[in-house]
RNA sequence: GAGUCUGUAGCUCAGCCGGAUAGAGCAACGGCCUUCUAAGCCGUGGGUCGGGGGUUCGAAUCCCUUCAGGCUCGCCA
């Protein structure tokens, strides 16, 4: 569907044309003054320079014209009505409205009929004014509002318009070191980036989406030399060893993160340590038997609990590729480049210039062999660029990772462009996130000063959740933990795809679990809560056949509205609002499909949380003004009912989008 | 030192491709449950938009400058 302030700009920049002032003064936006009106235009304003005229005299001009158009309408409204029958505007009106409006978002991509077509059956405005010095302020119709928001209830994106078309992007978000486990600075990348990847595949694109593991540093040398000294006894230490090497691990994942941790510190003291396990990490990297069993061991024991740990979050990946499927193309892309003379040696290592005149600092050359032969991250990044292309050929690259890696990707992407490993046209976006902090405003720490481990983290907040549960409602343990772990992941997410990506954030456990205002719980409970009435109409409806005969003979026009009547009427037409809270809550709707792509265009999902909070207290206001299952007329009880479920479906979708779900109760 | 990002209410944050009275939440205070989940709703108080200059009819927003803080600056990832 069209978005309705592109439907709205497309009137106002007709009426611009037609006072004879380019059409580009008719930019629509939503208002910041909902007092005074629900969008405005201020381009009388950034006209009257260009046509000398006073800023208040454009916009009459235009308003004028607008007005015209809404008189007509107006009178062809009164005509509708007339054979409508307002009291009765049940079955009848709705059809008329439905296909209106889907007439009208058609013919408007297709130019100028539009006008006319849409103004034939629904106004869109109710009100349209000119005010000093010369904003033009707009009011939507209820009926039109209520015609779009049918269009949205009768797709299956709400509205959103899948403008991806298939077109293939990869998303480089997970950052996971095997044998490490995750802790809080894994936590952004992977919960921006699952949703980024969902916002993409809603729009219709083909996301990709990669954990890239780092799997083949020194790391590995560290853990197999540190395993030699701790079971030195193991076969593959052995050198005169020629059997099978075991199936099973020598190690556990409790194990295997004990190990690394020691071995990292060891190697920052003990020199001889460190050659070794460089020394390992070369025979790794050159194939040499043993350690590539070892290794294969380390990844899979780490794999199975990285795929948990994520799980537990509701990430997941297309592909759990890593460091070392990218080392089969290094040795090509080093000759390749060395070749066509793209690198050079310059103080014993390769490099690859990537500084260009209008860089505001002339920035150092990729590196992409160390002066000892080894590759590095930027190669290894190379590499897997290569793979991806031959592999799925993707239109845009989207790698998310803390902003600390800045540079790196410029030179990456700079080499990339450079040697033509992409197209000139491929997108290559790098999102930096910010990094996560406690409240002292330095990075995230546990109390005892530590990292803090996800899965710890994960569970405090559940727990916290728990007892809020207990606190004030009665449910059954089972089902409470259930609704704690959803409630908290929400909190979790929603507390981080809230801020800014690129900003810093403070993460204050306290604040989080305290789940008020702007929070996950605070959305999740707004879900709940439409359930729960939602719930309480359908028994209603399958109650009353049981009296049907009663209901029949006393109110014959409510008949329609039990059991069979039920799904007509969720066919049937939103109603214009009733109160400013409904119109304020249909408004915000409105905006869905608009948010859900500028969201994913600007890569920014707090703009989706910032919506659904505000959806949110919207609906909030709407249901403490308003009775929906007190109300007696059962046709405007029905239209509440299509409203709020309006409002369900959209949440839902959004915090799908976000990557969280919503309990059944709580 | 250079580059870059950030600085908005007591706290946490929106707004930043210029527009009307700078918005939320938390915290504080005051109302609203015999009615659909009060984890809610309504209201009150709280601001030199770091400072200074400039552009403009109009600046939190654009430009310059300055202060404070973060991050980065060739063989870690």
């Amino acid at each position: 569907m069209k978005k309705i302030l592109d439907l709205i700009e497309e009137q106002m920049r007709a009426a611009f044309a037609g006072c004879g002032y380019a059409a580009d003064y008719g930019k629509v936006t939503l208002s910041n003054r909902p007092d005074l009106c629900e969008y405005q235009c201020n381009g009388a304003m950034a006209a009257a320079k260009a046509y000398h005229k006073k800023p208040i005299d454009i916009a009459n001009d235009v308003v004028a014209v607008l007005k015209d158009q809404t008189s007509h309408e107006e009178s062809e409204k009164a005509v509708m009505d007339g054979s409508g029958n307002g009291v009765a505007a049940g079955a009848g009106g709705c059809e008329a409205t439905g296909s209106a409006i889907d007439g009208s978002g058609n013919d408007a991509a297709s130019g100028t009929s539009r006008l006319a077509a849409s103004a034939a059956m629904v106004p869109m405005f109710e009100s349209v004014e000119a005010v000093m010095p010369g904003f033009i302020n707009l009011k939507l119709s209820g009926e039109y509002l209520a015609a779009y928001l049918d269009g949205m209830r009768g797709e299956d994106k709400l509205g959103v318009e899948e403008t991806g078309e298939g077109r293939t992007i990869i998303v480089d978000y997970g950052g996971a070191n095997v044998a490490k486990p995750l802790h809080v600075g894994h936590l952004r990348t992977a919960i921006i980036g699952e949703c980024i990847k969902r916002m993409g595949n809603y729009l219709g694109y083909h996301m990709i989406g990669d954990v890239h593991l780092g799997d083949w540093g020194l790391q590995m040398g560290l853990i197999i030399e540190e395993l030699r000294d701790r079971k030195p006894d193991l076969p593959y230490f052995d050198e005169t060893f020629t059997g099978e090497y075991p199936q099973e691990a020598p190690f556990t994942i409790s194990e295997l993160e004990q190990i690394y941790p020691a071995a990292s510190a060891r190697s920052k003291e003990d020199e001889a340590f460190k050659a070794r396990a460089q020394e390992a990490t070369f025979k790794l990297q050159s194939g040499y038997a043993p350690f590539r069993a070892i290794w294969k061991h380390i990844m899979n024991v780490s794999l199975a609990d990285l795929k948990k740990n994520y799980g537990n979050l509701n990430v997941t990946f297309d592909l759990w590729k890593g460091e070392s499927d990218a080392q089969p193309y290094i040795p090509g892309l080093i000759e390749d480049l060395t070749k066509r003379g793209l690198a050079y040696e310059s103080e014993g290592a390769l490099v690859v210039d990537i500084a260009r005149p209008d860089d505001p600092k002339e920035l150092p050359p990729c590196i992409i062999r160390k002066s000892d032969g080894a590759a590095l991250y930027a190669t290894s990044d190379l590499g897997t660029i290569i793979e991806r292309e031959r592999d799925f050929a993707p239109e845009e690259y989207i790698y998310i990772t803390d902003k600390r890696q800045e540079l790196h990707f410029i030179q990456v992407f700079r080499v990339a462009k450079k040697a033509g490993y992409v197209k000139p046209e491929t997108k290559m976006t790098h999102m930096m996130c910010g990094t996560m902090n406690g409240k002292d405003g330095k990075p995230f720490k546990t109390r005892a000063g530590g990292v803090m481990r996800l899965e710890n983290l994960i569970r405090e907040i559940d727990e916290a959740v728990y007892d809020r549960i207990m606190e004030n409602r009665t449910m059954e343990k089972e089902e409470a933990e259930d609704a704690s772990r959803i409630i908290g992941l929400a909190a979790l997410k929603y507390g981080d795809l809230s801020n800014q990506v690129s900003k810093d954030y403070v993460f204050d456990v306290d604040r989080f679990i305290s789940f008020e205002g702007n929070t996950g719980p605070y959305i999740l409970y707004t879900i709940v809560r439409i359930k729960s009435i939602l719930a309480k109409y359908e028994e209603s409806l399958a109650a009353v056949p049981d009296s049907g005969n009663v209901s029949a003979a006393g109110k014959p026009a409510q008949t329609q509205d039990t059991a069979a009547g039920a799904a007509a009427s969720l066919s049937c037409n939103m109603r214009p609002a009733q109160s400013a809270e409904e119109k304020s809550l249909m408004l915000k709707l409105s905006a869905y499909n608009d948010v859900v792509a500028a969201a994913f265009e600007e890569k920014a999902p707090h703009k989706l949380c910032q919506f659904i909070y505000e959806l949110s207290d919207a609906f909030g206001s709407f249901y403490n003004t308003t009775m929906i299952l007190k109300e007696e007329d059962e046709e405007k009880k029905a239209g509440y009912i299509r409203l709020i479920r309006l409002v369900k479906d959209v949440l839902e979708s959004s915090i799908h989008l976000l990557g969280f779900e919503a309990p059944e109760r709580m």
